[in-house]
DNA sequence: ACATTCGGGACCACCCGTTCCT
DNA sequence: AGGAACGGGTGGTCCCGAATGT
């Protein structure tokens, strides 16, 4: 009861942010309605406000924070996946390139899609995508110690590893082709593996 | 003659292009109106379809050429002013984060934010920066070639290296920093150099 | 017991119902927001419709109620200050002016205001407008009476000092400024003292 | 040509215009949505944003100026109708009344139903009244010198006759009656007179 | 050839007054 | 008595033609 309670509870509510992060991956923060994200949620428009009442801005951050978290997770596991560096650090760019690939080429990075046309005009966003880029590069940090790596080495190349996922993603997007994302992977795994 | 005719036509042409590649690189696409773009350029708004009858698009896809030229050259001015490869490369991300650190972290790179919000949407604009990126990357990768390296290595360095430029762009902007330009800047130079 | 019950139940209640007179009177009816109400008043939000089923319409109806008992009991003590009609007179328009002023010309008359703009389209609150007046004009026309007027001039003379109030107030509102007020005051207290 | 041309312009313009002040009139400006303006109009939304870059408020501001204007020249001319000041007064408050009736109690006062909930809220509109009503009492304050009255007098009763107009057409609204525009004017006419 | 006014809907983010269910 | 949820509607602005000068 009081189980089915919350799920009820929070389901407009998880469906907002859940259509949220599909919506903001795909075409940026502007490019996504209000109206577009009730629809694809198939939530109730007046609960919106409800849940949300700072608006897109707040919607768009929770739907942030909620992609962060899901991925981070998954960057995890792909870096935890084996002891071996090089087999890691490319398990992770397959992964990206896998889940580029089986969605068309539509689904970017959630967070540099929307840091990338946000960051100058709204502090909440840009500190949002500050936080979880941060989070990443922990875990990267963490692993490449783990390698065997110096903790000032380690920070710089969690930098590399992470700015080349997403420039790799970027690319591979712009070309609609896993190839760069392949390329950045054997590079990454030949030079640090 | 033909030289001032082509001067005077595109005075306000130009300004319409200018104010779009500046406006683009901060906002991105969707987050840019057209009126803003009329405002910023100082050109009279009744010209603009009469300059682009493709409307908001074509605009927007002449000031990624424009940009993503000179962009370009940049790039081959960085990549030839050493015979040292790391030196060349430390050249070419120093000046990319100066640039963005000079711009108060508002001017990433033109074509990337554009991009990530448009490649699923417009095709037109999709093409464009995969032509820009297309260039940069046989740049970069004539500049490995010319190190030494092999065709096949060289052209997956290059897409490394333009992936870790695009996505230090990113990192810097979303942190209001230059480092982790130059955390990708030591390690491209101390792997690569 | 029921009078303790009565002040209980009234003290949400009525701070909604003085919430609302408070801004209706500085806003009129459709500009002031339930919302607004409620977080003026600072009761709950989920009350509202307990104590006021009859949504917005009634709690504007039980305000004006209350605004125009309370203002009532003002004008009928101003009338009963001085045996001398003008004496008497001047000293409620010098009331009115007072209270103007001092609320920085925003609290005008609680009823004019929402009659205005209501009377083509809620019934109800024109009516409660209209009763309210009506015993505004009576409380004129007795002391008018008692002055030594005839019935049918009383009551002619009532609606000219009544008129002349409402329409003082809003000259006076518009021009922040006592001025008006004070003019019609001398001239009514010229005329009829 | 140039006549056709002037009234092609203006057309649209005008149209919205003659509709915010015929809506303005009767409810007031929050309760007057721009929608409904434009219905009423018959014109297209989209010039609205043309023709009143600054919304809704300028929208108002010029309903105010041109229903004011309108009635100002009524005003004058029942001013001017009668070298007797009473005759003068009270075909002013006839033609008021009649007018009041013809709407059936929908048409009051343009000026005082928008300024009373906008006198706290908006300079602009508070201003435009403001300066309405000045000018008003101005063709009052002629008239009554012309009649006799010496300068202080005539400007205080000018006062006195406006304000006794606005209450009298509120009250005539309220109670749908022309009595209290008639009361008004009988006892104008005859302490004035 | 070039510039501008004016017009035209669609759509935006936001918030309203209201009701449901506890 | 009350927190949560609901649709519909708000004012405003979008990107874009069509008609009209210069």
């Amino acid at each position: 009861m009081a189980r089915a309670q919350e799920l009820g509870r929070g389901s407009s509510r998880d469906a907002f942010v859940r259509a949220t992060g599909k919506l903001l991956r795909r075409q940026g923060y502007a490019a996504t309605g209000l109206s577009e994200i009730v629809a694809e949620s198939g939530a109730p428009k007046g609960s919106l406000y409800f849940h949300f009442p700072g608006g897109k801005e707040q919607l768009a951050l929770a739907a942030m924070q909620d992609t962060g978290e899901r991925l981070g997770m998954a960057i995890a596991a792909a870096l935890g996946s084996s002891e071996d560096l090089g087999e890691a650090l490319g398990r992770l760019l397959d992964g990206v390139a896998d889940g580029l690939e089986r969605s068309g080429y539509r689904d970017g990075c959630p967070i540099a899609t929307v840091a990338l046309e946000t960051a100058a005009d709204s502090d909440a966003l840009r500190a949002c995508a500050e936080q979880t880029f941060e989070a990443w590069l922990e875990a990267l940090e963490q692993r490449l110690t783990a390698a065997g790596c110096e903790r000032e080495v380690a920070a710089r190349r969690a930098a590399l590893v992470l700015a080349a996922i997403e420039g790799g993603l970027l690319l591979a997007r712009v070309r609609r082709s896993p190839e760069p994302l392949r390329a950045v992977r054997d590079e990454l795994v030949d030079l640090l593996g």
